[in-house]
DNA sequence: TGCCTGCATTGAAACGATTCAATGATGCGA
DNA sequence: TCGCATCATTGAATCGTTTCAATGCAGGCA
């Protein structure tokens, strides 16, 4: 079974040191008693801190192998209790159940692998009190940096102040906060709506129908300011009876009975459209199932788009068009950032928030088709 | 805003200590002078521990006072170093891509919530090194227990053996190990196969198509067992011509493609089948986009099931039927088996791992109907 | 020879909490 | 009044590392 391994790079991995004795744990110690050395040099040899290089190859050469022999593994609490360093940071998501947030979660954690930094997990099931409780836990533990991802969340500015104060930098992805103690990685929604936008115009579609995204939520506005401009720039006419709003939610997947309810409304109106532009891809999965049941058929009779490209967009059928957020760099990113944020307090240099818009990109799938294709109905 | 917030029972929440001074860090040192006791009643006190009993109530009082007007928050590490519990369980996915891990995921954070225990997280990205390293560093964190989540990952023995010389209690949730030091929680798969099969031909299917898991899964031998057996028991015949089987593949979510391609296969063989039940709920999804390309529809020409019940099986068209598991339920079983573990440690009990089997469901949606009601082609 | 410099190593003091044995203080029975 | 529980509190050691100041030792230079 071993070939079935994926590898990646290191062919057999790191030996798994094993415990010499027992149960016991080996420490410092340990390894100064076997080599001969003292715990002070030992750790500077392990650390390869810059007393190391005072120290003798020979030297260096027996600890090492000492603490390979014994199967030293650092104690990181007794280590941060001296250095201050936990080596850890808190990862808070607003809902883990929105498809919206695997794919961050995949990036963060992949960026901080590359810094042997290990993130404390925290979901907050939308609740505020859960928020400020795991708060509390990740700062008993001492995470050097908070990353939040929402793309919904109403804190108290202050609990978040907090951290400033504390100077431990944070993030948030897909949401951000007033002030500039905090920062932030979001999409540009402006540039989204536009794109979507532009690409059932250039499909020749000229009456087509919006599904808003509810108010509290972030993006809402830009991704409809991005679809008024727009349309002002070319000349396309709005109609008011062809859009609709989502009302406000905590679940993340109600987008879907969103989508689906305000889509039979739309077709109660008896008004023609060929083309609809939904929030999300949860909407426009909701709305393609009820214009599915209409009859409607998709893309024949009506195109679709979403926003975010999540996981489930790819496999729907029809697969769906949509605005792709870079989810996995916007983790990545963020990590970048605090990362920043922890060197610059180490050096004890100052340090500015960012605030970063990133590009999204048209994913062009199967539910939109050239109008000129579209049969009437 | 603030009414928009969900409400976990505690109206206000905990109000956030706010740390008093600048950037220093409030100590029991501190929260000692202020109340006028030593550090060693302050620690008593405020962990409540036996000695406490001897404590004055006005002691306490003045000492927890202080405490909060302070904003007095405990090193987790400082207190650690001392007592060696870090509150911290390590939680490894093999691939959190999978849909599978979300809900396990929900379900394991909750859990560890309720008792205080916060999460350390990691994601092996299907790197049997990456798996390696990661539990390096969770031991360097000392985590008390350790959960892994994964369909199919060969380790090493001895790797996770290090676990139980270390007397860190360990689960795995939707795979097992050999030997009896780890715990596991999964499904009865053998059981979800019956259901399946049965199900299908209490609609009166007869003719039945089947697409089996790879052999790398753990899951795939058991659900066959189960369909083979209940087949038998039924004296229905299984077409082997019927039958194909999914490859050996890395990427959780190659199923659907795998479920597209095989019923393409199938499709072309040209022999009648009037239901077909695929490993998975994604292979079903790629099974039934096949069909429909084909103009088999689903379910009037074809009845489809799938397995697992992942967020995406509801929301697709037509929704799926499919066995469910109980993936939240297996998280939180996972660990209430840990916590048992830990708490069997503290005391010094000897302590055996267990191995749970959790009951499917069968959940019937729009993929599959009477065959009474299926048109032939 | 005496002194200084650079090299190699180490002793010991933190870090912030927990915990056990020890210390006063009090009340009570003999 | 003494001795002895019981109660209330605390001093001091400890956990495993890091880090700074200190030490001993060569060798080189005056």
């Amino acid at each position: 079974m071993d070939e079935l391994w994926q590898n990646d790079g290191n062919p057999r991995g790191l030996p798994l040191k094993r415990a010499s004795g027992k149960n016991q744990m080996v420490t410092m110690r340990d390894v100064a008693e076997d080599s001969g050395f003292s715990p002070a040099t030992v750790s500077i040899v392990l650390n390869n801190a810059p007393l190391a290089r005072y120290i003798a190859p020979a030297t260096k050469k027996r600890i090492e192998e000492a603490a390979k022999k014994l199967g030293y593994r650092p104690n990181a609490m007794a280590r941060f209790l001296r250095s201050k360093r936990s080596h850890t940071v808190g990862l808070v998501f607003f809902d883990i159940t929105d498809p919206f947030c695997t794919p961050v979660m995949r990036g963060i954690e992949n960026a901080l692998y590359q810094s042997s930094y290990v993130p404390i997990f925290a979901d907050a099931h939308n609740q505020r009190n859960r928020f400020e409780r795991y708060l509390e836990m990740l700062l008993e533990h001492h995470v050097e940096a908070l990353i939040v991802v929402a793309n919904w969340l109403v804190v108290d500015i202050h609990v978040l102040a907090d951290l400033s104060k504390r100077n431990i930098p944070a993030a948030t992805i897909g949401w951000e906060l007033p002030g500039d103690t905090v920062s932030s990685v979001m999409v540009d929604n402006e540039t989204g709506g536009r794109m979507a936008l532009e690409h059932l115009h250039q499909l020749g579609h000229r009456k087509i129908a919006f599904i808003r995204g509810p108010k509290m939520l972030i993006d809402s506005a830009p991704r409809w300011r991005g679809v008024q401009k727009f349309a002002h720039s070319v000349g396309l006419e709005i109609d008011p009876a062809l859009v609709l709003q989502l009302p406000d939610s905590f679940d993340p997947n109600s987008g879907f009975e969103g989508g689906h309810r305000l889509t039979e409304e739309l077709l109660q109106k008896k008004k023609k459209f060929t083309a609809l532009m939904a929030f999300d891809d949860l909407t426009a999965l909701g709305a393609i199932r009820a214009l599915t049941k209409a009859g409607v058929k998709v893309p024949e009779h009506c195109s679709v788009t979403g926003f975010d490209d999540v996981a489930m967009s790819a496999l729907s059928a029809p697969s769906l068009t949509t605005v792709r957020q870079p989810l996995e760099a916007m983790g990545t990113n963020a990590v970048n950032i605090v990362m920043e944020g922890i060197k610059a307090g180490l050096e004890k240099r100052e340090w500015n928030s960012v605030r970063q818009k990133m590009n999204p990109e048209l994913v062009i799938r199967d539910s939109t088709r050239d109008v000129a294709h579209s049969s009437t109905d």
